[in-house]
RNA sequence: GCCCGGAUGGCGGAAUCGGCAGACGCGGCGGCCUCAAAAGCCGUUGUUCGAAAGGACGUGCGAGUUCAAGUCUCGCUCCGGGCACCA
């Protein structure tokens, strides 16, 4: 899973660091420096965190703040979260078996793409996740949480051919410091069940797949013009060029070349890919967006015959079929096969100037909105007619750039009058335009133009006075009824490019002969792993290329020399399974035990970057039901992901924190003065997690607010603590008493229902008021209940524990000695007695203005509800002897009074 | 241009079903402790008028629905993100 915009290495160079130092912020300098060097990130080492809260004390001084709550911190974080960190890996408490008989639950973060140390992102992202394992850990079920990366991608390779680093090498030690910054998080994973996409078992299993797909006819090859990036010297899918025609990585210009290519076919699930969207439990934003990339679109597709050319037509597809009538002229893509065939002797120089133009320019700029006067330049008149067969009048055929041979039938009818972008054209061309609907009164007088909306058929012969939908639906019979034309659905949606001319990924397991062609690679002879002997030079083509060992093999079919394929998948083939790797990693004999999918699947909660919102969920999606329909996942379920987090991204200074913006900031400070706990907290408490996420010099106070947090809470509860509340009393409870039972068992119920809705923000509210509670109830006179604290020490304790595992560990241990973890401990369950109110604030309005409050019982009746704000002094004066008109009473809530 | 979000105190945010706007935290202010500071603890903190009691105003702007709107409807403005003339 690649964030975009990702450079090869993590690491600044000493003059970029120097200019950071210089130049930047001074609140972010401090971060830069612990980033550069974090061997000195130890205990007292360390930068200030922060210029801002320096205060006027000269650094150096004992009394200056540069360092904050280090020094006064209640207890040795470092100390505290290292030894739990090595007891849940000794323990185990996070592995679990496949015939593990509690009810499972899959919590799964996005494998990243191993770019090196931890950012920000990560934190937030795996503290998301791992608040998921340990909460359904304490609810009783069987959490499979597993870790792997996603570790092919074109990073390593651009490190490879700058420093003569193998790929792999890179790689590995960028998973080395990953995976040691997130131990360090306190983040739990069944590392038994890591894969990585670039380990040779792994391999072989893609490769498995691909066959099987290519079997069943859902890999294919054909050429397809694609984009060049001269820059990354391979070819780009759609999606990853910018919308300026440049390359998301490298920044050049991408151009286009005609190569042979594999595809997934993708679009054979289009329907299935978009009607299944409605039973999911995601984000409806994340749902809409998918809906838009399929792009469903229903019309007609007829034919027009073209005048003077026996037989010969041109198949145009319409969504607009109603507007026929209103068809002034047609236009065909440059690309279109019959473009030779209509274009006149007297049009061919024209014609072929802009066939020339348009082979130049990047789809994107050919289907850029741009300047409308531009228009003019972009089409040609073809010299031909054809006709229509709704009016039988002839229309000229036009060429246009912006129509696009990959779409619909690469032609069109132009309607001017129902279509802006037809209106612009036709008005640059001096083409006519018959309107077909009529307007809404003063549409004309009021600019006019294209009219897009609904209404009355005009000039439309047996539709005229319709609406649009019966017109279209009469309009498709029409045609049908001649056998000119029939209904048609069209996807925006284009198969899956999958090939790639990198050396970095997944080999496609292909063999060309020049006898058989195109040959799979024999199951036996798999994985097929690149070689180590290569050359990374940016050549143009993929190092596998020029690599003969590799390239020469021998035909599985006749044996004679062939020559193998040197592309490799798109990473995002290794993204679209790794969750069913995950259910059975183990498995020599096949990608995944269809029995241990069934068991595992689908993923209970995924957690990730809505940047992944389009492409890797529409790819998975696609991959689980190809799986299943080539007979290697039998039973399993279509949707691999039940419930999808999409979490936000982090900003600084407005735009998004990236690697390649240089705006990261480390964990590992954070580690040191708040602790992994501290910091957690702090991305729990920041705000919803879908939410985007400004990180500003405030960040760093309330970061540090949530250590002040945990260090009153190791002060109430530990009983290392001289200072810490000894409750004594026991027998009888008193006000007081109750007072706090009833705080706990609210507290238990609210948190209960903020993890629920991940609403974490307020779960830390929540942890916040109860510890306030304890710490009030601390005060009270006559000593503390025993049974009241410990029940409310405890459950806050148990609450927390999901959100700052390792102080809660700790203080549990100190509480209860030789006893399980609070990590063992079933989730607190509240009495609903005790979280029914007592008392309500009944509010009391005059003409929708608070004008009283009192306390009632919560289940008072209606009238005597109203009798009590009736009788209220501060209401009869509002209401000055007047007779009230209405009284609202929703008892026990509120009362208003209407004059 | 189209689509999807969003806008609430000095700041991050809360308000789950149309019913007390501002939970919790950050920051600020005042105090206690201290030789002093830090840390900690206590109190206070939407704006405004008022000595106070109390009042008025207040969820981007403008309308509307409703007894009642941060929440629903319509029309705007600005910000963020996505998509690119999709026939």
């Amino acid at each position: 899973m690649e964030a975009k915009g990702l450079e090869p290495s993590n690491l600044l160079t000493a003059s970029q660091a120097l200019y950071q130092l210089s130049y930047a912020p001074k609140w972010r300098r401090a971060t830069l420096a612990v980033r550069t060097s974090p061997s000195e990130s130890g205990k007292g080492g360390a930068g200030p965190p922060q210029g801002v809260n320096c205060g006027t004390n000269p650094p150096g001084d004992p009394r200056s703040r540069a360092y904050p709550g280090a020094m006064a911190r209640a207890y040795d974080v470092g100390a505290v979260e290292t030894k739990w960190q090595r007891h849940w890996e000794v323990e185990g408490t996070y592995q679990i078996d496949n015939d593990d008989p509690r009810e499972k639950f899959y919590a799964l973060c996005m494998y990243p793409y191993p770019s090196g140390a931890a950012h920000q992102g990560h934190v937030r992202n795996y503290t998301f996740g791992d608040l998921a394992v340990r909460y359904q850990t304490m609810l009783g079920k069987a959490v499979l949480t597993p870790f792997g990366f996603d570790s092919f991608g074109l990073p390593a390779e651009n490190a490879a051919i700058k420093t003569g680093t193998h790929p792999r090498t890179f790689t590995e030690a960028r998973i080395v410091e990953l995976k040691s910054s997130l131990t360090r998080l306190g983040a739990v994973y069944d590392w038994r069940r890591e894969v990585r996409s670039h380990d040779p078992s792994y391999i072989k299993w893609s490769q498995f797949i691909f066959l099987k797909l290519w079997e069943a006819g859902l890999a294919y090859r054909a050429t397809a013009p694609v984009n060049w990036c001269p820059g990354c010297q391979t070819v780009l899918a759609n999606e990853q060029v910018l919308p300026d025609g440049t390359c998301d990585r490298s920044g050049d210009l991408v151009y286009k070349r005609d190569l042979e290519q594999w595809f997934f076919r993708i679009t054979a699930y289009a329907d299935e890919l978009l009607e299944a969207l409605d039973d999911l439990e995601w984000p409806e934003r994340v749902k809409t967006m998918q809906r838009h990339w399929i792009g469903r679109s229903e019309g007609a597709e007829f034919d027009l015959l073209v005048d003077g050319q026996d037989g010969v037509s041109l198949r145009v597809f319409t969504t607009r079929p109603d507007t026929s009538f209103g068809m002034t002229y047609a236009v065909v893509a440059p690309e279109h096969p019959l473009l030779d065939l209509l274009t006149t002797d007297a049009q061919r120089d024209a014609v072929d100037e802009l066939k020339k133009r348009a082979a130049a320019s990047t789809e994107i700029e050919r289907t850029s909105a741009g300047d409308a006067t531009q228009l003019e330049k972009r089409g040609a008149f073809t010299g031909s007619t054809v006709h229509n067969p709704f009016n039988e009048q002839s229309v000229p055929v036009y060429v246009a750039d912006f129509v696009l041979m990959g779409y619909g039938t690469g032609a069109i009818m132009a309607v001017p009058a129902e279509d802006e972008r037809d209106w612009d054209f036709a008005q640059l061309h001096g083409l006519p335009i018959v309107r077909t609907v009529q307007p809404p009164e003063g549409w004309d007088e009021n600019g006019g133009g294209a009219y897009t909306g609904d209404g009355a058929k005009i000039n439309s012969d047996f539709l005229n006075g319709l609406d649009i939908a019966t017109a279209k639906a009469q309009a498709l019979d029409f045609l049908e009824r001649k056998g000119i034309g029939e209904r048609k659905v069209n996807f925006r949606l284009r198969d899956w490019l999958v090939s790639r001319q990198r050396f970095w990924g997944c080999p496609i397991p292909a063999v060309y002969c020049p006898t058989h062609g195109v040959v799979p690679v024999p199951v036996e002879q798999l994985p097929i792993v690149a070689p180590d002997d290569v050359e990374f030079l940016p050549t143009g083509q993929s190092p596998l290329a020029s690599h003969e060992g590799f390239l020469n093999t021998t035909c599985p079919i006749c044996g004679g020399p062939a020559r193998r394929e040197t592309d490799t998948m798109d990473t995002f083939v290794d993204s679209s399974w790794y969750f069913l790797r995950f259910c059975d990693p183990w498995n020599d004999e096949a990608p995944f035990d269809p029995a241990a999918a069934r068991h595992f699947m689908p993923v209970d909660q995924y957690i990730g970057g809505i940047e992944h919102a389009i492409l890797h969920l529409l790819y998975a999606r696609f991959f689980t039901r190809a799986l299943i329909d080539v007979g290697m996942a039998p039973g399993l379920g279509r949707e691999p992901f039940k419930r999808y987090l999409a979490q936000g991204m982090i900003r600084m200074d407005g735009t998004k924190m990236s690697k390649s913006k240089g705006n990261l900031i480390a964990p590992e400070h954070y580690y040191d003065t708040v602790g992994a706990d501290g910091l957690r907290l702090f991305h729990l408490f920041a705000g919803p997690p879908f939410d985007d996420m400004d990180w500003s010099p405030q960040t760093e106070q309330v970061i540090e607010g949530c250590g002040r947090f945990l260090d009153r809470l190791w002060r109430t509860l530990s009983p290392t603590e001289d200072q810490a509340p000894a409750p004594t009393r026991m027998g009888e409870e008193t006000d007081a008493d109750r007072t706090l039972r009833q705080a706990t068992h609210r507290t238990i119920k609210a948190i209960t229902d903020d993890l629920e809705r991940w609403s974490y923000n307020t779960a830390v509210a929540h942890c916040m008021e109860l510890l306030n509670a304890l710490q009030k109830y601390a005060r009270i006179e006559g000593g503390l209940h025993q049974a009241t604290w410990n029940e409310a020490a405890d459950a806050l304790l148990e609450l927390l524990a999901p959100l700052a595992p390792h102080v809660t560990a700790e203080l549990w241990e100190q509480r209860h000695p030789g006893q399980p973890s609070v990590h063992l401990q079933r989730w607190p369950t509240y009495d609903p007695e005790l979280t029914r109110a007592e008392t309500v604030t009944m509010v009391i309005q005059v003409n929708g203005k608070v004008r009283d409050k009192i306390e009632v019982d919560p289940d008072i009746a209606e009238a005597d509800a109203q009798a009590a704000a009736l009788a209220l002094p501060k209401v009869v004066d509002a209401l000055a002897g007047q007779e009230p008109t209405r009284v609202i009473t929703r008892a026990p809530r509120l009362v208003n009074i209407v004059l």
